[in-house]
DNA sequence: CAGCATCCTGCGTGATACTG
DNA sequence: CAGTATCACGCAGGATGCTG
């Protein structure tokens, strides 16, 4: 069986971590929930509620981007214009993953106000 | 460093990337469903259905173990006895986080299978 | 506007050896 | 048995500058 793709694993568990490894993917497929995104939608959407003071590198978005295309959750849609237009929008199986995502805010909704450090959130989860 | 705690984020979903961030966090939450297992079974545990050629290092363990008593997810219990015996268990939160690694086996046990490379699985989930 | 090319850094992870 | 100490490496990910 050699040494397969890392993913020899029997566990659903590991494919998973490594499909939304990186710290935007989940963030990603949760905002295109709504409905497609274009680069710089998905951009600036990521900075909202973040640290602020950082900057999403294009190549982090890019690639993050492209690994979620061949994980086969989102798709991308160039419009071949100038200036160029490209959005992403969920796949099938994009959309059957929300639902977790759905669970996994749920969950730290409720479980993870008290994780931070005393953090204030007035977050209405949705 | 000061950068705050890197979470700054009023999102739920970052907290839970770093929660369960490290390749056997979940895996350990997910074998101690069934109750409390010791440093070692936990050890063997993670090693049955991984890629089987690479042992665990203890340090990565110790640590992946140490922050999700951190996260209080899982609690240590240190008999104090030799040769030393300690027992690792879910705690109230831990537990309340099962159900999404349950979630997240059963999509991933649905939608991840064509995304190996035809691996067969005959799993049942649970 | 939507990327790609290059450099650099921190940390997660593995391997090995040692201790209470 | 249940860890800690130390060394080393690869890769995620940030910063900048450039292009079609």
């Amino acid at each position: 069986m050699a040494k397969a793709k890392t993913l020899a694993c029997g566990c659903p568990v590991a494919a998973f971590q490594k499909m939304i490894s990186g710290k935007y993917k989940l963030r990603i497929v949760w905002d295109l929930k709504d409905g497609p995104l274009r680069y710089g939608e998905i951009r600036t959407g990521l900075l909202r509620g973040s640290a602020g003071s950082a900057e999403i590198a294009p190549r982090v978005l890019s690639r993050e981007l492209k690994a979620l295309t061949e994980s086969g959750l989102i798709d991308r849609k160039d419009f071949g214009v100038v200036p160029p237009k490209v959005e992403y929008h969920l796949t099938r199986k994009g959309k059957s993953f929300v639902p977790v995502i759905s669970a996994i805010r749920n969950w730290g909704t409720r479980h993870l106000a008290e994780a931070g450090s005393g953090e204030r959130l007035g977050i209405a989860a949705e």
